[in-house]
RNA sequence: GGGCGGCUAGCUCAGCUGGUUAGAGCGUCUCGUUUACACCGAGAAGGUCGGGGGUUCGAACCCCUCGCCGCCCA
């Protein structure tokens, strides 16, 4: 058994923990029993030799062949011991006979048992030497007798050298002592009979691991499970239900009364029963957890309904001592696996990927990370960082980056807000005709879609960017500035519907956003909640957004791309050409299909304000002085006149121009390769020539721009 | 020794079943008194996807191999 003195009881193997010590290798001689001579044996326990019973070297080994049969004469203790014959003893170690102390060494106790040899117990429970040694070292501490041992080794001349090396040393998990291997009867579970179902369970799927991969590790210790020690010598814990006669007989039941009627029919008679004061294992008692909580063994309603759960998330720490033990004690007592999906998340680093420690002082409280930066900050953080790797990396910057997305998010609905973007009773998302509104309407399709699809794929990070990039990057960044010259405007029904639709996106947002951030979002709900709430009450009550394929909008995601492009390249000219911030050229479009010049006229006001321009004209030449550019392949110029350099403007056309030559290059070579036509799925291959023929066009336009200069 | 995971921009990380101009946040640089937000806005720089082979018309992604880093079990 592993006892641990500190605690004095029996623990499991998986409570034992290896560390790695700096330690010593004493190298001790036994002299034969006939003056013979001498053998050396190394060992980095001397105090165990007080209860060796054997020196053991390998069959095969020249050197001790003579050997083998003969005895030596244990020092200080005087007892004779043989030399044996085991495989156990490797010659390339040491000197390739080593000491076998039964009672005190798991591989010895093999050994043991093996060769029949006596096991002489030396230790009692607080690992103390005990009277099967000689007097002198009774009562002794076990790192106290080492000393003296090694001390009258030397006195004896016997002592033939000392190593210092690295080795593992077993500990208690919890109590941080050594453990030491002892005999002692003990209560076992066969696990491995509780193993086999189990195994199938996530075999066959009825239980999934997720991520996948975290079912390796589980098969890996379930198919190579070991008995289970669940006995312990401790106060605290559920009872062993096993009662004793008399005689040492044992009955094992659920109850006293029970255990007593066991011991009527064995004796015949009523007899005095002693209950087994030990109790089980806490992992034991852990394991019950998924159905006695649920009133187990009474069929109760709560049973029935809760188990087998759905999902349980846990860390992968405790895979072995927690959930294969309730998969096995599940499956045992029910015959159902105790749950459909055991969510594994990563465990929580500094940023430097140390494990947190108290003694490391790196421990981050989140209590104090919350006053920081707020739980919701800390939720997003944390959720964001749930992927498939083992550790999470926790880092102030990155929790801060999320608390500035509240902030923005804040800051966005005190814009609906103001402008009185209330949600209005009976308002259809459908019926919008804006294309603003329409486009919007279908990017929060495509948002609730992604987050959705995430959420039920355990794909957490990838919700949380969807609900980063939707809210800051098309919502804050595209739709309200596309909104605020619509609602400053004259067109009071395009404002009236402008206000409905926003506040339409800003709820659809606060609900799936929700589970990531309940704070702020319940905030603003029960904030932006007096007016026409379509759904009354706590967000947290609110039915999760399922919305219906009409609203998308193909037609109005392609104009309002183009919108987008055309800003998004005008910037680009602008900041290139130091064009001043405050300047409004007009921009001039000189190349667009119907569709895209309607696009652009019906979006001019738009256009306008975020790229911050004059007027939008429509025009077959560029006037002098302007810049172009092509936008989704459309071309237009901004009329900077004499607001340009013109080196910079040379630079900046012969920059694109690389670009798009890089591309054709590229394109070109891949069309022109005979196997890459005849293997490649042809609308790959048709994708390329579309990609190709819009690079020469956009490069023909730029380099006619540059010379015109 | 066995098993598992990782190695992608200065940092922290995405990148689904092989076809993208390899992305994001932070950081860096330039610019900004645009009426929600400077915890902000606009623009930009920055990567031979750990090394080497292979499979394939095509590889960050598949196979082999080597190298580090980490965890678990012995």
């Amino acid at each position: 058994m592993n006892w641990d003195p500190h605690f004095q009881t029996a623990i499991s193997d998986l409570e034992v923990e290896q560390r790695e010590v700096e330690g010593h290798y004493w190298h001790l001689a036994y002299p034969l029993e006939d003056g013979s001579g001498e053998i050396i044996v190394a060992t980095t326990r001397p105090e165990t030799m007080l209860g060796d019973t054997a020196v053991a070297v390998h069959p095969s080994d020249e050197r001790y062949k003579t050997l083998i049969g003969k005895c030596v004469r244990l020092p200080i203790v005087g007892r004779p011991i043989p030399i044996i014959a085991d495989d156990y003893a490797d010659p390339e170690k040491g000197s390739g006979a080593v000491k076998i102390t039964p009672a005190h060494d798991f591989n010895d106790f093999k050994v043991g048992q093996r060769h029949r040899l006596p096991m002489i117990n030396i230790l009692d429970a607080a690992a103390r030497i005990n009277d099967n040694a000689p007097v002198a070292y009774r009562g002794l501490d076990r790192f106290e007798a080492r000393k003296r041992v090694v001390a009258e080794f030397e006195a004896l001349g016997l002592l033939r050298g000392i190593e210092t090396t690295r080795h593992a040393v077993p500990h208690g998990d919890r109590s941080g002592a050594v453990v030491e291997p002892w005999l002692t009867d003990q209560w076992y579970v066969d696990a491995k009979t509780l193993a086999a179902p189990a195994i199938a369970a996530v075999e066959s799927g009825e239980t999934v691991f997720e991520p996948h991969h975290w079912e390796k590790t589980y098969f890996e210790w379930m198919r190579n499970i070991e008995p289970w020690c669940v006995s312990r010598q401790l106060w605290w814990g559920h009872r062993i239900p096993a009662w004793y006669g008399p005689d040492g007989h044992i009955f094992v039941a659920e109850t006293a009364e029970e255990a007593h009627a066991a011991a009527y029919e064995y004796y015949g008679h009523d007899e005095d029963l002693r209950q087994d004061e030990d109790v089980l294992d806490t992992w034991f008692s852990s394991a019950l957890w998924p159905f006695s909580t649920l009133g187990w063994p009474a069929r109760t309603e709560d049973l029935a309904r809760f188990y087998p759960t759905h999902t349980l998330v846990t860390g992968f720490d405790i895979i072995f001592f927690w959930v294969a033990r309730m998969m096995m004690m599940g499956i045992h007592f029910t015959g159902q696996a105790p749950f459909q999906r055991v969510f594994i998340n990563a465990l929580i680093r500094d940023a430097e990927g140390a494990k947190m420690s108290k003694s490391k002082g790196n421990v981050m409280d989140p209590l104090e990370l919350v006053d920081e930066y707020g739980a919701d900050a800390l939720r997003f953080t944390l959720t964001a960082m749930s992927g498939q790797a083992r550790d999470i990396r926790l880092s102030k910057p990155r929790i801060e980056g999320y608390r500035n997305f509240g902030t923005k998010l804040w800051n966005a609905a005190r814009f609906c807000q103001m402008n009185g973007c209330v949600a209005v009773e009976g308002f259809d998302p459908a019926s919008v005709t804006h294309t603003v509104n329409r486009w919007v309407r279908g990017e929060t399709l495509k948002a609730a879609r992604e987050v959705t699809a995430a959420l039920e794929a355990c794909a957490f990070d990838a919700a949380t960017t969807t609900l980063y990039r939707f809210i800051w990057n098309l919502f804050c960044d595209w739709f309200v500035e596309f909104a605020k010259p619509i609602l400053g405007g004259e067109d009071e029904a395009a404002k009236a519907e402008t206000r409905a639709t926003a506040a339409w996106v800003l709820e659809t947002i606060l609900k799936l956003l929700h589970p990531v951030a309940p704070f702020i979002t319940e905030e603003l709900w029960a904030q932006t909640a007096p007016e026409g709430r379509p759904c009354p009450g706590l967000l947290i009550t609110a039915p999760w957004p399922e919305l219906p394929d009409a609203y998308a909008d193909p037609l109005a995601e392609a104009e309002i791309e183009l919108v987008i492009a055309a800003v998004t390249e005008g910037r680009s000219v602008r900041s290139e050409l130091n064009v001043p911030p405050g300047a409004r050229p007009d921009l001039i479009v000189t190349e667009a299909t119907e569709a895209q010049e309607r696009a652009l006229r019906a979006n001019a006001a738009v256009i306008g304000h975020t790229l911050r321009i004059g007027t939008l004209r429509f025009e077959q030449t560029p006037p002098n002085g302007a810049v172009a550019y092509v936008a989704a392949g459309a071309a237009m110029a901004l009329d900077v006149k004499n607001l340009v350099d013109l080196p910079a403007e040379r630079a900046r056309l012969a920059k694109d121009i690389a670009t798009q030559a890089l591309d054709i290059d590229r394109t070109a070579k891949k069309l022109a390769n005979v196997d890459f036509i005849g293997r490649a799925p042809p609308e790959v291959v048709a994708e390329n020539r579309e990609r190709l023929a819009t690079a020469e066009r956009n490069k023909a336009r730029l380099m006619a721009i540059l010379a015109r200069l």
